[in-house]
Parts: C-alpha cells; sequence; structure tokens
DNA sequence: GTTAGGGTTAGGG
DNA sequence: CCCTAACCCTAAC
C-alpha cells in the first residue's frame, strides 16, 4: 500500500484558514503532505505531486483510512495579487464570444449584454444580491480609480518601472504543472516546527474560477453553491460551498465599492487621504508594549486597550508603524509563547511547547485520537489524528 | 468586521 | 528631486 509520511503540518489555528467539509462532514483544514514526504516509485517532484495527488483520491483515502472519509488537498497559496490587474488570456465562451482587439484595454462590452450574470434561483439568503453585471472579459480591467491612476501616470513617466518588473509575474492556475514557486508570505513563526504553516493558506480564485462562479450564479441561482461546485467541478477545484458564497458576496461588494468610488471620482471627489500624522514617542513606545503583551495583528485590540494615548489612529495604522519599527530594527519581540495541551481519551494529560513533538509522543504511544489544545487561545481545539491528520473541532 | 501585504503619496531633506 | 513614514486598497477570512 501507499507509504504515509509524517505531516508535522500543523493548523495555525487562525480562524482564516478555512476547513474543508468533506464528505463525512468532518471538517479538515487543509491537509498536504510535508513537502519532504517521499512517495514510493515517484521519480521526480512532479510525479511525486500527482502520486500524491492519485493517493489523497477518494478510493485511496477510503482504503488507508476509511474512518475519515474523503479529504480534501489545497494547492498551496498564489502570491497575493488583486486579479483586476492581472493580464491574462481569457477563454472565449463558446458561441458568443467577442473578439479582442489589439493589445488595448479589454472592452465593456462583451455577452454579459444578452446574458447579464445575475442571480436567478432560489436564494439561501433573505435576499438575492443585487445582480452582478460584472463583465467576464473585462476581469483584468482595474477599477475606475485605477485608470485615472495609470492615465496620469503614463503622462508623468516611467520612475517606477523597475518596482512594476518585479510584480508582473503571476502564473496562470496550472493543474498538476507544478508551477514555480509563489514569493511566500512572510509570517510570524512561532517555531522550525510551524514554518510550514503557510502551506495552510487558502489559494486565490483564478480568472477561470471567477467565470465558473458567475456562470454558475446565472445558471443555478444564488445560493444554489453545491450546484455550482458540481456544475463546474473541472474548474472550482477544492471549493466549498462556503467558499463560493464567501467569493461571489466579495464580487457583490466588490461591485458596490467600484461603483461608489466612480461617482466620486465623476464628481472630482475622490476620497480625501488623511494628513499624515507623525507618531509620537508616547504612542511608539505604547505599541511596542501592546505587541509585547499581546503578539502581532491584534490591532484592533491594541487600539483599544490605548485609545487614549493613540492618536486618531486606525488599526491598519498601528499595522504599519509595527512595520515600519521592525524594519527599521526596531525593538524586537518575542511571538507569544504558545503552549499546546493534549488530551487524550483516556484523560491522559500533557503539555508541550511544540505540537509536532507532542504528537509524535503521542503517536508512539499508540495514541491513535489525540485533541489539542492551544492555551493561547483556548476556544480553538484542534484534534491531531495518527499525526498526520489535524481536525478542527466545531 | 479584521488582518496581511502590496501599493501610493505627502512632505522633509 | 528623491526617499520614506504614513496612509490606502484589496483579498481573504
Amino acid at each position: 500500500g501507499p507509504t504515509w509520511g509524517f505531516c508535522h503540518l500543523l493548523c495555525p489555528m487562525s480562524s482564516r484558514y478555512s476547513g474543508i467539509r468533506t464528505r463525512s462532514g468532518a471538517k479538515f483544514v487543509s491537509v498536504r503532505p510535508n513537502k519532504r514526504l517521499k512517495i514510493k516509485g515517484a521519480k521526480s517532484s512532479r510525479d511525486s505531486k500527482s502520486e500524491r495527488a492519485r493517493l489523497l483520491s477518494d478510493e485511496t483515502e477510503r482504503k488507508v483510512l476509511p474512518k475519515f472519509g474523503a479529504i480534501g488537498i489545497r494547492t498551496r497559496r498564489a502570491p497575493r495579487k488583486a486579479i483586476v490587474n492581472r493580464k491574462v488570456e481569457i477563454l472565449e465562451p463558446a458561441g458568443s464570444a467577442p473578439k479582442r482587439k489589439g493589445k488595448g484595454r479589454k472592452t465593456k462590452k462583451g455577452f454579459s449584454e444578452k446574458q447579464p450574470i445575475m442571480a436567478t434561483g432560489r436564494s439561501t439568503r433573505s435576499k438575492v444580491s443585487k445582480p452582478l453585471d460584472i463583465n467576464l472579459f473585462d476581469l483584468d480591467t482595474p477599477n475606475p480609480r485605477k485608470i485615472k491612476k495609470k492615465l496620469e501616470k503614463k503622462k508623468v513617466g516611467k520612475k517606477k518601472k523597475a518596482k512594476r518588473g518585479r510584480r508582473k509575474a503571476v502564473e496562470e492556475s496550472d493543474d498538476e504543472v507544478a508551477p514555480p514557486p509563489p514569493k511566500r508570505r512572510k509570517r510570524l513563526k512561532i517555531s522550525g516546527i510551524l514554518e510550514n504553516i503557510e502551506d495552510h493558506a487558502s489559494r486565490e480564485w483564478s480568472v477561470e474560477e471567477i467565470r465558473a462562479l458567475l456562470y454558475g450564479v446565472n445558471e443555478y441561482g444564488e445560493g444554489q453553491w453545491s450546484k455550482i461546485l458540481g456544475g463546474f467541478q473541472r474548474v472550482l477545484i477544492n471549493r466549498t460551498p462556503t467558499d463560493l458564497r464567501m467569493k461571489y458576496r466579495n464580487l457583490v461588494e466588490q461591485q458596490s465599492r467600484d461603483e461608489k468610488r466612480a461617482k466620486l471620482i465623476k464628481k472630482g471627489k475622490p476620497k480625501p487621504r488623511r494628513r499624515p500624522m507623525k507618531w509620537t514617542q508616547e504612542e511608539t513606545d505604547l505599541l511596542k508594549d501592546l505587541v509585547d503583551e499581546y503578539g502581532e495583528g491584534k490591532w484592533v485590540k491594541c487600539l483599544n486597550e490605548g485609545k487614549d494615548t493613540f492618536l486618531d489612529r486606525k488599526p491598519g495604522d498601528l499595522k504599519d508603524k509595527w512595520r515600519l519599527m521592525k524594519k527599521k530594527g526596531g525593538p524586537k519581540t518575542q511571538p507569544p509563547k504558545r503552549i499546546y495541551r493534549l488530551l487524550h481519551s483516556d484523560g491522559v494529560v500533557f503539555e508541550n511547547r511544540f505540537p509536532r513533538d507532542a504528537a509524535m509522543k503521542a503517536a508512539n504511544r499508540g495514541w491513535t485520537k489525540i485533541a489539542l489544545l492551544d492555551l493561547t487561545n483556548e476556544e480553538k481545539i484542534v484534534h491531531i489524528y495518527a499525526g498526520m491528520r489535524i481536525q478542527v473541532k466545531g
């Protein structure tokens, strides 16, 4: 049978990592074998990747881990990049395909005139969203503000060309062909063991997927996420109904934001920028203390705690200031200490700073199921199965 | 509603 | 004119 390596990718225990709903109803965080996992018979890394996919197929899953049901795998996160800025070749839909002329910006006129992308079916939400008037051929058109800026830039000159080039490389989603390694997101490292946390991160929606989603909503109706998933399963790989719902809502909201902004710009009233306000020493000191106390990324919390000291700041301002302080070799803080408590159904309990070590110990003792409780964030309970799989409870 | 990270701009040197 | 601190935008959750 297949050999399973020890997967020490651990759940980051953060709500931003959504789980995958499996057939059995269990909710798993994305599970992906450790990079070093060797697959028997695999010759290259690509082989090993498709082999992994095969191993993780439903059938194998049933054989190997019958009680867990199917487990989804997610691909690694693509670099975060606004879809509106992407330059992608979009496949024309059968029939009503408008031809693009030359290299200019894509025109607003497309098939969506005849076939507006809109919700037609019964919705699970109380309100059906306003028809989403997104022209699929226009997906790489920047929002109005950006168009305006770009026009201005063209006049000004080519000052920032170097910077542009750097962010040009956007990969197309390409299922089995190993993509070039995306730029990794920097994350707070809790320990070397958790380095690979980012491998759990979700995946940016490709234009094809968005198209499928919009077609799907048009065809099956908003709210029919499972049907859409079924209808476009070749495109919407490893997406859940919840993913679809959230993405669609995002698209709707994004459109309304863009419209608002376009109106303001038309009136010549773009949203004014706040006047830059120098950070005082008191603010900086307090921010350091607060981050020491709560760790990075708790900006609203920090802001509330320091509302008497902070001037007119927003959470993002704190984040930016902290980023700057770090960049300038400012105060170094330790990440908050995480302690993981492992519980066995027999009542055996022990704590360990390193979840992987804990899981290994548990595995060596023959535990097949343990609960892992992150004491720094008590409401999140994680299950590890056989040291390989992590299940988020709830 | 919040956050990360890329992007933009005001204003000082 | 250039640099960068402060601010903005967007996608994801």
